[in-house]
DNA sequence: ACCTGAACACCGTTCAAGT
DNA sequence: ACCTGAACACCGTTCAAGT
């Protein structure tokens, strides 16, 4: 006789983001998310691999999730204005739920990642903003460097690494504001942002 | 009878650091590291209040080397060609020693993380640097920018998150170039690089 | 004074037994 | 078909007993 099914991959995943973020990655333990769905740890492995496998569907979870937040930013204006939206809410999503952001940028054993196809999107998306902005051949460079620092800004934020005061929402806005300035700047032309750099075809 | 000391404290830390690089943190156990000094785990307590005290220890150590190589790279030339220097020297010790990289940027209980101070000289040498290109208004916002740019840089090429190919190297020089380009446009006037920006001492 | 084995409270995971 | 308790191999840590 078939006993009904007490939970589900979604529930336990859905419990699982809850865990993580309420209490840490190192609490996310298979008896605590068997005790948030109501059954024991033994019976998980019915619906998730192992804890590395519940670890990853978490992680797609949240990538789906910024994927679709910094898509939608990209619609914002002007690629100057585009990219600043989005930077602000890349900076959002991880202030919302740091222990999920942590996760998609850690490293992690490979069975572990979360999908980043499911972050295409938005990598496609950031690629079309910074290539209106630098010309096609620095957009992957141009790129690097905006997510490296808006990524290490959000990370030291996060680990609390920002300790001599100061206003870190200003320097935040200061950041985009050179990058976005020393973008302007940069190619083989040095002319002003009226020159603009050019964008050919594919 | 007192049994002859069988380790120390600094040979605890030395194993430790070498096991951190060799195996990673979650390798890091009481049991492998008194196994690789040749005593057993509870031996350990002895000499270290905890596991997490000796992650501490361990990072003191890296953060010492770090600071040491940041601050030697500060004396190269004029403000661009310096940070241009500390990037690189940054970038040279994440890759030598990745995992001690990243326990020093990681989010740490608080009992677990290393003593910021042991990076006080290279934060000033950073600050000085960057005082000089950007003025003194603007000196934290951009040191900010400029460390949370090559962290993440640093440490998103260490998680294996550049995946589109390119020249990753290039897109580091490219980094710095922008970001310098971007500082030597800053403050209020938007001068060209011959104005300067003004220092005034202290 | 330091080191040890044994013990305790945790993990993740497997598996035979229940329904 | 799913859930369970029991078991196994690990952790970190404590502690009484050894020298």
């Amino acid at each position: 006789l078939p006993t009904p099914r007490r939970t589900s991959v979604e529930q336990i995943v859905l419990a699982g983001r809850g865990i993580l973020e309420e209490e840490g990655l190192e609490s996310l333990t298979m008896q605590r998310v068997a005790q948030a769905v109501g059954v024991r740890a033994p019976s998980l492995y019915k619906h998730v691999r192992d804890r590395g496998d519940l670890i990853r569907l978490i992680g797609n979870d949240a990538a789906r999730e910024l994927g679709r937040r910094i898509d939608q930013a990209a619609g914002t204006g002007d690629p100057p204005e585009a990219l600043r939206a989005m930077a602000y809410e890349f900076r959002a999503f991880a202030h919302a739920d740091p222990q999920a952001y942590r996760l998609l940028f850690a490293r992690l054993p490979e069975d572990w990642r979360a999908d980043p196809a499911l972050l295409a999107g938005a990598i496609e998306a950031v690629m079309d903003v910074i290539g209106r902005l630098v010309g096609r051949e620095h957009t992957l460079e141009a790129a690097r460097t905006f997510v490296a620092w808006a990524h290490g800004f959000v990370s030291m934020e996060l680990a609390g690494a920002f300790r001599l005061g100061g206003d870190v929402d200003a320097a935040f806005a200061y950041g985009v504001d050179r990058l976005i300035a020393g973008f302007e700047r940069t190619g083989s032309a040095v002319g002003s942002p009226a020159d603009g750099p050019r964008n050919e075809a594919a």
